[in-house]
RNA sequence: GGCGGCAUAGCCAAGUGGCCAAGGCAGCGGUCUGCAAAACCGUUAUUCCCCGGUUCGAAUCCGGGUGCCGCCUCCA
């Protein structure tokens, strides 16, 4: 080998040895299309707004995804020690909104309201940790007409009968987010023509409300915000004028967070949010999940043939940016994977219960067998850490999890390891560990047990099985082992086998779960 | 028409210049078990859509092609 080529290899190793002594946390960054290094404003402290629901009907899986992801955000950020104000609106006034509310007689209040609270209901039953606040846009209409007024002022924006339009071609950097001019945009845009813009692109910042709208008194007369100011104006209330992430679903790129920066910018002449993030789509079947397709399914629906951490598993075992194709397959997959996961935190959880003696040694008392194992399993959080501060790469990330697991469980599988005080220090780190990455990912919360109760409960639910019949069949094969009576033991497994019942004997009994 | 993404085993999926191409699901062989299940061990892509190029070296970079998908309109 060259020595040039020894020596550029070696230049590229030594670069890789610094970034990895810095363990820096690269983001993808939607505004700069490049991985860059994450570094907040401010040290140790992050803000991130995401856009939140516009609350006029339950919420999808789409919505779902978006959520998980950004919940791991959050919740990793903060693993990594920063202090992070989460910021997630609601959209409580908007076409849709009125459009309800007029259909069933009554007022946007009455339609946003119970959506937020469904809303609320399902992200709880996902297990998400709540945002640190979750301001509503109609509270903040005083901040809307102020930064609308501003717009005015500084020539971005021009009033047309009691409606406000931005001026896009007032702001040279319309088009950064989305990668495309306004030139690009033009050539093929199926935009209708309003009579009333300067410019096709040009959105609305105050609408003028019609017969039986609600509305805002404003120095425009009576209206309501456009969609796109809201979050503009919601994000730096909280965060202020420049802050670090904002995120969201891709499809929101064009316009809405491309006019955000528009808004946001123009009015306080500094850079807007630093990081953009965006989640690739759910698909259903390799098509987009749309509603007009009517191929999209609600989060309820799927937690009521699933565990939370079920789809929550499917979600991340894919990067955050990709398109992922969902489906009862895909779900059921996910299932088996958790099963793994849960019946190695159900092993350590027994082999503890039965013996408490490791609470009286530490790691300075283990050694050999012990200790080697407890040097591999200890490895998992840098692993993890590694994984996630590359973008927040869980899906590698959880391979080190499965890594682990199998680690674990060849160790609980070794003729060697007996139930003592050494290895049951080991199974207890273990333990701690997974619990630990688990947290960040928001998986393993449950209780072993529990989980799989939960399961029998939903699988037997999801095929009408009677749980008393299944049991008594289980309790006769029970006593069929006893008398040594193979023949009968077997076809009564085989009975249920039918009903897709599997069986598990272990010297403690025998448990059961639905294929 | 403009802009962008993706293509890695039977399926899902990580990997963006160099250790035998992670991990999961499914399959097969073995260990364990009365037999199973679970678990463990072994095994399953001489090769990363195709063609060409750059390089000592490419799944990874460049050019061309094919296929699928998304955005440009409310949308997570």
């Amino acid at each position: 080998m060259p020595v040039s080529v020894l020596f550029r290899s070696f230049r590229k190793k030594i670069i890789l040895i610094c970034l990895v002594n810095v363990m820096t946390l690269r983001v993808y960054n939607t505004l700069t299309k490049k991985k860059e290094a994450f570094i907040p404003l401010e040290e140790g402290k992050v803000g991130m707004y995401c856009c939140g629901i516009t609350a006029y009907d339950v919420c999808h899986i789409g919505h779902a995804r978006s959520a998980i992801v950004f919940d791991v955000i959050f919740r990793y950020l903060r693993y990594r020690g920063y202090n992070v104000v989460y910021v997630k609106n609601f959209t409580d006034v908007d076409d849709k909104i009125i459009g309800k509310a007029n259909a069933e007689g009554t007022n946007i209040a009455a339609i946003a309201d119970r959506y937020i609270r469904e809303h609320n209901d399902d992200m709880d039953a996902l297990g998400l940790a709540r945002p640190t606040v979750t301001p509503r846009a109609t509270e903040n209409i005083k901040g809307m007409i102020r930064m609308i007024d501003r717009l005015i002022e500084e020539g971005f924006a021009y009033v047309v009968d009691g409606d406000v339009f931005y001026s896009v071609d007032a702001f040279r950097g319309y088009g950064k987010l989305a990668g495309r001019s306004l030139d690009d945009m033009m050539a093929g845009a199926r935009i209708e023509v309003d009579v009333k813009k300067k410019n096709p692109f040009d959105f609305v910042l105050w609408k003028g409300s019609k017969e039986g709208e609600p509305w805002w008194d404003s120095p425009w007369g009576r209206g309501r915000p456009g969609w796109h100011i809201e979050c503009s104006v919601m994000s730096q209330r909280y965060l202020g004028e420049t802050f670090d992430i904002h995120g969201g679903g891709e499809d929101l790129i064009f316009p809405h967070h491309e006019n955000e920066i528009a808004q946001a910018e123009g009015a306080s002449g500094k850079l807007f949010a630093r990081y953009w993030i965006h989640n690739g789509f759910v698909k259903v079947n390799s098509e987009k999940m749309s509603k007009s397709l009517g191929n999209f399914f609600t989060i309820k629906e799927v937690l009521a043939q699933y565990h939370p951490e079920v789809l929550r598993l499917f979600i991340l075992q894919s990067h955050y940016k990709s398109v992922i194709d969902f489906s009862d397959a895909a779900l059921r997959e996910a299932r088996s994977g958790m099963e793994r996961f849960y019946g190695t935190l159900a092993t350590i959880e027994e082999t503890l219960a039965r013996n408490t003696a490791y609470k009286d040694i530490s790691e300075k008392d283990i050694f050999g067998i012990h200790e080697e194992y407890l040097k591999k399993i200890s490895l998992l959080p840098e692993r993890f850490v590694e994984a996630m501060d590359d973008d927040f790469n869980t899906a590698r990330a959880i391979g080190y999890i499965f890594d682990t697991v199998r680690i674990l469980n060849s160790y609980m599988a070794d003729k060697t390891f007996l139930p003592e005080a050494e290895p049951l220090f080991v199974l207890n780190a273990a333990k701690g560990y997974l619990r630990e990455v688990g947290k960040v990912l928001g998986l393993f919360l449950d209780d072993p047990a529990a989980y799989f109760e939960r399961d029998r409960d939903r699988e037997t639910g999801k095929r009408a099985l009677d749980r008393e019949e299944i049991e008594q069949l289980i309790e006769r094969r029970s006593e069929a082992r006893r008398m040594k009576d193979w023949k009968k033991a077997d076809r009564l497994r085989d009975e249920l086998k039918e009903k897709g019942i599997v069986l598990k004997d272990s010297p403690d009994g025998t448990t059961w779960t639905v294929e």
